[in-house]
RNA sequence: GGGCCGUUAACUCAGGUGGUAGAGUAUCUGCCUUUUAAGCAGAGAGUCGCUGGUUCGAGUCCAGCACGGCCCA
């Protein structure tokens, strides 16, 4: 990876130098006194009169040096800010500003001094003592414009972090979220626990899995498309409330909605139903949103989304004949809904059974529109494998997803406690794989096993944590929320 | 998987109709002790994504490939 570029060259050239006269490139015994932060602390707190012999030891990377010859003004970041400071040749002695001189910008230094006040008003620490702490050999992307190029950013996040001041916010802003959303399961007496992430067999969505094998145990594994069986097996232990935040697998696209890795909140209430867990998720996103952003209401992609409730609930059909442009009569005609399909030049595998067909149609011509938060009800029971049927309509579950700015957040439903039906659901799911879907899901004899033993009733819920992170960060694309998004492999 | 666009110096980008590559920033040298996109003067820096083809001659035209972005499925 260019090598031989000529600023390489030279900084290889300066570090060897210092080498040479027993500068150490990287040592690791400067103490620090001060955090950016902390100083800036210190000032505010005497009401900027600050006493010529505060001594201050701070440290950070170079970020912009600006010098004069016998003097030089420098930027300098560490994890809490950015500070200036002021390096005189009458301060620190000949030799040292002879050294000093071959710092560049990219490098970590070390600064003691004092602080005292430019003619601008700037705050400025006035070296007494420099040292080098490490020596960048690369430079920095230019500081005007800045790192562009997405792909150089996704590759080389760190760089991306140093000079885009936003994406540090982004990630910021992610672990609030997340400490958000597991404060408040905990407060509401949830256990957080963590479940396998290399499955026997891959349950709980429709979904590809990814493949690996087990030397020792001589026996396929998959990583996990969802957490869900086994949530639902802690309930069945008694852990009646119960959440984990981790990541699921799926063997899909890459897109800017979907990474092959995410980040997926799921739990379990014992003795609470879809219903309860509308308005739980209501008060829980109103909850998040308010304690990351200090409002409820944001800007997403130029439209405006509040996230306080109560929310539209929808029923799906209610959703396609109104949004979606579906003639409410077609909606239980198989054969009509496959023309009017092809008509709209949606593809869809013709084998698929209406529950399939409706979903498709939706998710083309409905989910888009969905803006605000509205959570859509009444999903078939053929595409919902593990939800409990509808006690005034058998062909329908107690589930619902929740849709916010254009995009699903969210999937929850009461959850199917008959062992007898689930083991049916799971032979009608056989069937479709043996039909050729590739995403139906698998039997589990052992989850069945499980709920003979009897589940209380529960609902339960995922919430998509990359989608919920975009929808407040304003991301465009799932990459923006993800450190490190999957890409493909070049050789350098 | 399909369509469109992109890949040129460390970074951000220019390079009608083919004639041996430019700018700004960064770097290096000199001057400069309150600057902040510091300033002034000068200099160096590039397998033009890769591989082929057309041509006397390709960054430019053609084909294939790689990687990325956006849109569609």
């Amino acid at each position: 990876m260019d090598e031989s570029s000529e600023v390489i060259r030279q900084r290889r050239e300066k570090a060897k130098a210092f080498a040479d006269q027993n500068i150490e490139l990287y040592p690791n015994d400067f103490k620090v006194s001060h955090t950016v932060d902390a100083v800036k602390k210190y000032i505010q707190q005497r009401a900027g009169v600050v006493e010529d012999t505060a001594v201050f030891a701070m440290a950070g990377r170079i970020m912009g040096l600006r010098s004069f010859g016998k003097a030089a003004f420098l930027h300098f970041r560490d994890y809490t800010g950015q500070f200036q400071a002021y390096v005189k040749r009458d301060e620190i002695g000949t030799e040292a500003y002879t050294s000093f001189k071959q710092f560049d910008v990219g490098d970590f230094i070390g600064i003691k001094g004092n602080v005292f006040q430019t003619k601008t008003g700037e705050w400025t620490l006035l070296a007494k003592e420099v040292r080098l702490l490490c020596k960048a050999i690369r430079p920095l992307p230019e500081k005007f414009h800045g790192l562009r190029d997405p792909e150089k950013r996704y590759r080389q996040r760190y760089l991306d972090l140093i000079m885009n001041p936003n994406v540090r916010d982004i990630f910021f802003k992610r672990s609030h979220i997340i400490q958000a959303f597991r404060n408040f399961f905990l407060e509401r007496g949830f256990l957080e626990v963590e479940t396998p992430m290399m499955q026997p067999i891959p349950g709980g969505a429709e979904a590809t899995p990814f493949k690996t094998f087990h030397n020792a145990l001589g026996m396929e594994l998959f990583l996990r498309v969802a957490p869900e069986l086994y949530l639902k097996r802690l309930v069945i232990g008694g852990i009646e409330r119960v959440f984990e935040i981790n990541r699921n697998f799926r063997n899909e696209g890459v897109s800017s909605q979907h990474n092959p890795e995410f980040t997926m909140l799921e739990f379990y209430q014992a003795y609470a139903t879809h219903e309860d867990l509308m308005s739980l998720t209501e008060e829980m996103f109103e909850s998040v949103t308010q304690h990351v952003l200090g409002r409820t209401r944001f800007t997403y992609q130029g439209h405006t989304i509040d996230m306080k409730g109560p929310w539209r609930r929808l029923p799906l059909k209610e959703a396609l004949s109104e949004l979606g442009g579906v003639e409410p009569s077609m909606l239980n005609d198989r054969q009509r809904l496959l023309d009017f399909a092809e008509s709209e030049g949606i593809e869809i595998r013709k084998s698929g059974r209406v529950g399939k067909i409706l979903t498709k149609l939706f998710d083309v011509l409905v989910e888009p529109k969905l803006i605000e938060p509205t959570f859509v009800v009444g999903y078939p029971v053929e595409i919902s494998p593990l939800a409990r049927r509808s006690s005034s309509d058998p062909e329908l579950t107690e589930r619902f997803e929740l849709f916010i700015g254009g995009r699903e957040i969210a999937n929850g439903f009461s959850e199917l406690n008959d062992p007898v039906d689930q083991k049916r659901r799971f032979l009608d799911q056989v069937a479709d794989r043996e039909a050729g879907d590739e995403e139906a899901h698998y039997m589990d004899e052992d989850y069945v096993v499980a709920m003979e033993y009897g589940m209380p009733p529960t609902a339960g819920e995922g919430i998509g944590i990359d989608r919920f992170v975009m929808l407040l960060t304003d991301a465009a694309s799932i990459r923006e929320v993800i450190l490190f998004p999957q890409l493909k492999r070049i050789s350098y």
